[in-house]
RNA sequence: UGGGGCGUAGCCAAGUGGUAAGGCAACGGGUUUUGAUCCCGUGAUCCCUGGUUCGAUCCCAGGCGCCCCAGCCA
């Protein structure tokens, strides 16, 4: 964030075990400055998890006074793209992040990791090997068991050096080499038994080109690129536990300009939805969604169009505390962060999204009258509009039933309820069509209640939005649901099959008030009794297409759940 | 008898020797021209069993449960 330091006692300070590390570091005089980074790699489109990471390192450097690079970890060019490290830098920043100088790149470092490999291969400390795959597996040994040591784990020196020189000439194949670390292959660490530093993959790299064909491992190119960058506290999720280890071999058995520490905190998980790039991705690229950026998604992109505030995002986050147990955190938790700043800032219009036409036969036909409507209640400043009343209206389906229970507080026969911010109805008549559906309500209005209130004091249970027939703007508009029906996807055996038929509905003839026509690409406004909707690209000057961020919380619901 | 982690209310968690913060959810009640918002109220023998101690969620020992690791992915 671009904000000041919370040196202020307003703003208490966030404690968790890694600021609570740094805290005692910078205390133990263990450098000055807090440089953290965040490294994604560049072969999908972030998500709310990645957020939990994005928040934690940016914030830290700046809780510090530190600093924080944006740094694509791409050392894999056969799954990379350039479309991804576009769409994740326009992300970073949306979500309200600064990073520090020009974004950076492991490749930035690919010769300086080269020179490195060498300086290894010199000091006896790793070795190319020639086992294929298949068999390198089989010498790693399993879980249980120790391995055996490659063949060709005592070449020389020169031979290694000569060897790893034509590797990078081009002299052999894919996967016919690789560079090893010479660590140890009884270790109960698995990541210790001789890891693999570099492999011979031949792919165009997205900034590289073709300049090599062999390319560092995550495991050779992460800590080295954090000692160059002078990364003080490298954070990363739990799952890197076991690589520390190695991390640490590799910054200790190397001439690094600085000594960067790793520190693992738990990932996000969320329910109803998956956050796996491998999951989403398989999402995306099968059709269950429309894009990465598909407002069901989990992706930044896909929250962002859904009309979710970066600010909600962010509290989000700011609630969750960095722990090391894993965890589900319930989608209510991030609702309730996306309701309360749409709640105080967003503008209240009416919409009718399944119309119902309602006649009020005692207003005079041809008539219009302008009615006053409070633009959010939450905050005075945002004044007043007009809004076009006249004899023939919609109101919501929903709010009328023929047999109503007792506890239904809107439109039935003979019943009488408020429009919001113009008058109080009476239902007279209802008109079916041949199939006995319900096409059209005949109502009364009274004149004495312009406004919302009856001058001699009676009550109504309801209140309902509504929408002038003639004056009404025609609009597509897309609820979502969750994505998945299930509250864990991701352990099912077959994610897929618990894929929410339901995600999206979309209803084509909802009808607005005319201010609606005019608002903003990225503003969200609230559809009174409904909830929180944004205007999605897909639509035009025409018809404009509003996608649903999140209902308003609905206590009837859980009444008429009950029974 | 592989290695590394984690276990505090439905969920996320603070506390780490002096007798259990907070948020979300849920459930009551009040206000209300959004059944929204807002306001008030309600919840824990801290995985188990021993031990140390005047006193243990916190220390020690032994269990149990869950997660991660056998990619030339990150």
């Amino acid at each position: 964030m671009t904000e000041e330091n919370n040196t202020d006692a307003d703003f208490p300070e966030v404690r968790d075990f890694i600021r609570d590390q740094i805290r005692s570091d910078l205390d133990d005089g263990r450098g000055e400055k807090v440089v953290t980074r965040f490294p994604p790699e560049p072969n999908g489109y972030l998500h709310i998890g990645h957020a939990k990471s994005i928040c934690l390192n940016f914030g830290i450097a700046s809780e510090f006074a530190g600093r924080c690079n944006l740094r694509f970890d791409d050392t894999n060019p056969a799954k990379e793209d350039q479309e991804f490290i576009d769409a994740i830098r326009e992300d970073v920043s949306w979500l309200g992040f600064d990073w520090d100088g020009d974004v950076k790149y492991a490749s930035d470092n690919f010769e300086q990791l080269y020179v490195w490999a060498e300086h290894l291969i010199e000091a006896d400390k790793a070795f190319v090997d020639d086992l294929t795959a298949e068999e390198m597996r089989e010498y790693r040994g399993t879980l249980t068991e120790p391995g055996k040591n490659s063949p060709h784990r005592d070449r020389g020196v020169d031979e290694n050096l000569d060897l790893f020189r034509r590797m990078r000439a081009g002299e052999f194949e894919d996967g016919a080499r690789v560079l090893r670390a010479k660590i140890d292959m009884a270790s109960g660490n698995i990541n210790l038994r001789d890891p693999v530093l570099y492999r011979i993959v031949r792919a165009s790299h997205p900034r590289t080109g073709d300049n090599w064909c062999i390319y560092p491992t995550y495991d050779f190119a992460h800590g080295q690129t954090d000692a160059i960058e002078g990364v003080t506290h490298s954070l990363c999720t739990l799952e890197f536990e076991d690589h520390r280890p190695l991390y640490d071999w590799l910054i200790e058995n190397l001439p690094v300009p600085s000594y960067p520490k790793q520190y693992e905190y738990s990932r996000l998980n969320m329910t109803y939805t998956v956050l796996s790039k491998r999951r989403l991705m398989q999402l995306v690229e099968e059709g269950h969604v429309a894009g990465w950026d598909d407002p069901r998604m989990p992706t930044i992109s896909g929250l962002r169009r859904r009309g979710v505030p970066a600010a909600s995002i962010r509290d989000f986050i700011s609630r969750l505390a960095i722990s090391k147990s894993e965890g589900t955190v319930e989608a209510a938790m991030l609702e309730h962060c996306i309701r309360e700043p749409l709640n105080d800032s967003a503008l209240r219009r009416m919409a009718v999204l399944r119309p119902l036409k309602v006649v009020i036969e005692n207003y005079p036909e041809g008539q219009t009258e302008d009615v006053e409507a409070t633009n959010n209640p939450r905050d005075e400043a945002a004044g007043t509009r007009s809004v076009p009343f006249s004899r023939e209206i919609y109101i919501e389906r929903d709010d009328f039933m023929e047999d109503p229970p007792k506890k239904f507080f809107r439109l039935g026969p003979g019943r009488e309820v408020r429009l919001r911010a113009a008058y109080f109805i009476t239902c007279t008549d209802v008109i079916k069509d041949d199939a006995g559906e319900v096409v059209e309500l005949r109502c009364t209005y009274d004149p004495e209640t312009r406004g919302g209130d009856a001058p001699d004091g009676r009550k109504v249970k309801g209140t309902l939005h509504w929408v002038s027939a003639s004056h009404a703007v025609d609009a597509e508009v897309r609820l979502y649901s969750p994505l998945f029906v299930v509250e864990n996807p991701g352990a099912t055996a077959d994610f897929l099959s618990t894929l929410n038929p339901a995600s999206l509905e979309v209803l084509k003839d909802c009808k607005l008030e005319p201010e609606l026509a005019n608002v903003a690409g990225g503003q969200v406004v609230q559809f009174e009794r409904l909830g929180y909707f944004c205007t999605d690209p897909d639509g035009s000057a025409d018809t404009p297409i509003f996608n649903r961020t999140l209902g308003l919380r609905d206590s009837y619901a859980k009444v008429m759940a009950k029974g």
